[in-house]
RNA sequence: GCGCCCCUAGCUCAGCUGGAUAGAGCAUCGGACUUCGAAUCCGAGGGUCGAAGGUUCGAAUCCUUCGGGGCGCACCA
């Protein structure tokens, strides 16, 4: 239990107790109160605001009130000190038992630290991605790429059982076209009007006129609208989904799969119109009189109260939209059985929430257990200016462009995914990322999360090190060895291990990652500032090499470095939880620099 | 015109269910390496929290208005 879970617990029970001697006149179920970590420069392990809160409906000071509460904290074996401060905070100073009790559940709990039982909450359905398979994945799917990763992976930590799918929009007139583009590319033609001309269509259009030329024939004895040219179209999405054998493009799952994202399910919007769920769909809203059909013959869908204007489901010449095949698609996802819905969408779709709201409160469902995780976009810079970019423009930036580059300028097959991953999570989702294309280049071995990674590399070096040159292996929990836990920097950290469970819960309610991410950087932050001091200080947890003179062991204090590789263990152990959420490797080396600047590789003249 | 999001240090961003003296990274300047791995640490300078009102004992945080920016407002997907 974290010292603010602690405190508020203190907290709660002085409550109860002086409103049991009648010193207190107020309902005390459901009063909120702040418990939180000390303001800087206080000194403190936690602080709460309950008597500020509390005083006025108490009619006290709020002093007055704290001075109450603080007199039955003060009973408390946890708790060492407490006093009142400014206008009527309570500051708590915890006593050596409480850190060692965190340190105790961090060992004991080990990768479950932080995680709630499994399978003890929802099940929820996230859908991301679900890029049109008409081009590779752009640098700018990437943020709700990871973004409906990382959620699931909090989801499933917080108890939930998470399914992830991909919705495969292979119906409509753009796959017709990606169609389109790849059997003139075949022929060796340019792009037709509004078609693509990457060089992943010259790809496809080369392998199947060298491996499939029969398909490309027969498609092109009939019209568009033939057999043969459907049976085309699915191959072509296929090969966009799996890549061509043998092309430098990977294809859209092995991308995902190599920036560490697996789905469960992948659903094609071409299937679900095969399979006539869409008809389906739309005779259950007819049945409701949810549709209208208009003067020259086209069917609106009509709306409820969330959206304001009824909405096109069938075209005057008779082909539906993507909206009905949304609503069918909505709707098959609630009779599959799952408790929540949650949609990752960028924030240009934010106008299509209010339609799908209403249909599905249209089709039976409940609306409430909808929801869309809405990111800003991100935006490509070129030398500091805005360009656009489409998949038909030349200038598209792959995913896996940027993460082969990083990758090799690093020197290690994880580094491209670890970074673009922190890229996109250590910024809020309403935040709007400005990626300058040119700077990005240079950044790649300055990103932060090498920081951290470094953090949790160094604490597995302590732990070589103590094992190869002392023979210490980290030891069984105890609490004669945690009480050497006791340099105030080692138990601040033990302090900051101790929200974590709070950190990871908040951070899947809100759906915000990046809390977590914060938390993760000031952990190794406070890591990095105590290891450095502690070795200036002659204190360092394994005897230094330059100390190890005559006599040394006589004067080494084996139980201190004992119970400091406990505390290592502890912060290294909620370090890699916190990584492995993120998606994020927790290395235990980094791979040492190479050539660090460029003049050194300079040949001499 | 209507709707959603944003505006915090030179730059990139945290802090937003109201709390104490608004924080970090980068950049700048000054220090600390015969390293438990310096991809590190310590220190300094740097702020009308876009503006103005309002609510409150207390506002970066909540409300209103205004300014600036992004994104939507399809019989595209």
């Amino acid at each position: 239990m974290g010292l603010e879970e602690q405190l508020r617990r203190n907290t709660q029970e002085a409550l109860a107790l002086l409103s049991a001697r009648g010193e207190l006149d107020l309902e005390l179920a459901g009063v909120r109160f702040n418990v939180d970590p000390p303001k800087r420069g206080v000194d403190a392990d936690a602080a709460t605001n309950v008597a500020m809160v509390l005083a006025k409906r108490a009619g006290k000071k709020p002093r007055e009130l704290a001075e109450q509460i603080a007199e039955l904290l003060r009973e408390s074996e946890q708790i060492s000190a407490v006093d009142v401060a400014g206008p009527g905070f309570i500051n708590v100073r915890f006593a050596p038992a409480a850190f060692e009790q965190i340190l105790s559940d961090v060992l004991e709990q080990g990768r479950g630290y932080g995680h709630k039982a499994a399978a003890t909450g929802e099940r929820i359905l996230v859908e991301f991605v679900s890029a049109n398979p008409t081009g590779p994945l752009l640098i700018s799917h990437g943020r709700g790429a990871v973004l409906g990763d990382v959620v699931a992976r909090l989801l499933e930590a917080t108890g939930h059982r998470v399914t992830r799918e991909y919705y495969v929009n292979d119906y409509g007139n753009q796959v017709r076209l990606l169609g389109h583009s790849v059997r003139c590319a075949a022929k060796d033609e340019g792009p037709p009007e509004g078609g693509y001309g990457g060089y992943y269509v010259k790809e496809m259009g080369e392998w199947l006129l060298a491996n499939r030329p029969d398909m490309l024939a027969a498609a092109d004895a009939e019209t568009e609208a033939g057999e043969a040219s459907a049976a085309l179209l699915r191959l072509c999405v296929t090969l966009m989904l799996d890549g061509v054998p043998g092309a430098q493009d990977r294809g859209i799952r092995r991308v995902l799969t190599d920036l560490g994202i697996e789905f469960d399910v992948w659903t094609s919007e071409e299937g679900l119109h095969r399979w006539g769920r869409v008809q389906k769909t739309l005779d259950l809203l007819k049945a409701r009189g949810r549709l209208r059909t208009e003067d020259d013959g086209a069917v609106s869908f009509v709306t409820g109260d969330e959206d304001d204007k009824d909405r096109i489901v069938q075209k005057r010449d008779g082909v539906m939209t993507y909206f009905a095949s949304d609503i069918a698609y909505h709707e098959d996802k609630f009779r599959r059985g799952f408790t929540r819905l949650i949609d990752v969408w960028g924030a240009d779709h934010h106008g299509y929430v209010a339609r799908v709201k209403s249909a599905i409160e249209a089709v039976d469902q409940e609306p409430e257990k909808f929801e869309v995780m809405l990111f800003q976009l991100v935006n490509l810079l070129r030398d500091g200016k805005s360009f656009k970019m489409g998949k038909r423009l030349g200038n598209l930036i792959t995913i896996q462009e940027v993460t082969e580059e990083i990758d090799e300028a690093v020197g290690h097959a994880h580094a491209g995914r670890d970074a673009l991953r922190y890229f996109y999570l250590a910024r809020r989702v309403d935040t709007p990322i400005d990626l300058d294309v040119e700077l990005a280049k240079k950044q790649k071995s300055d990103n932060p999360v090498f920081y951290i990674q470094y953090g949790h590399a160094r604490l597995c070096a302590i732990q070589r090190r103590a094992k190869e040159k002392f023979g210490l292996e980290t030891p069984r929990y105890s609490d004669a060895l945690a009480a050497k836990v006791s340099h105030p920097l080692e138990r601040a950290l033990l302090a900051q291990l101790g929200r974590f469970p709070g950190i990871v819960s908040e951070a899947a309610e809100t759906r915000e990652p990046t809390k977590l991410v914060f938390f993760l950087r000031d952990i190794a932050q406070a890591f990095q500032s105590y290891y450095t001091q502690l070795r200036n200080d002659g204190d360092a947890i394994l005897p230094l090499a330059r100390d190890m003179t005559d006599g040394w062991e006589d004067k080494w204090d084996r139980d201190k470095t004992l119970g400091r590789l406990l505390w290592v263990e502890g912060v290294r152990s909620v370090y890699s939880c916190g990584l492995e959420l993120l998606g994020i490797q927790a290395p235990e080396q980094m791979a040492r620099e190479t050539a660090t600047e460029g003049d050194e590789a300079a040949p001499e003249e």
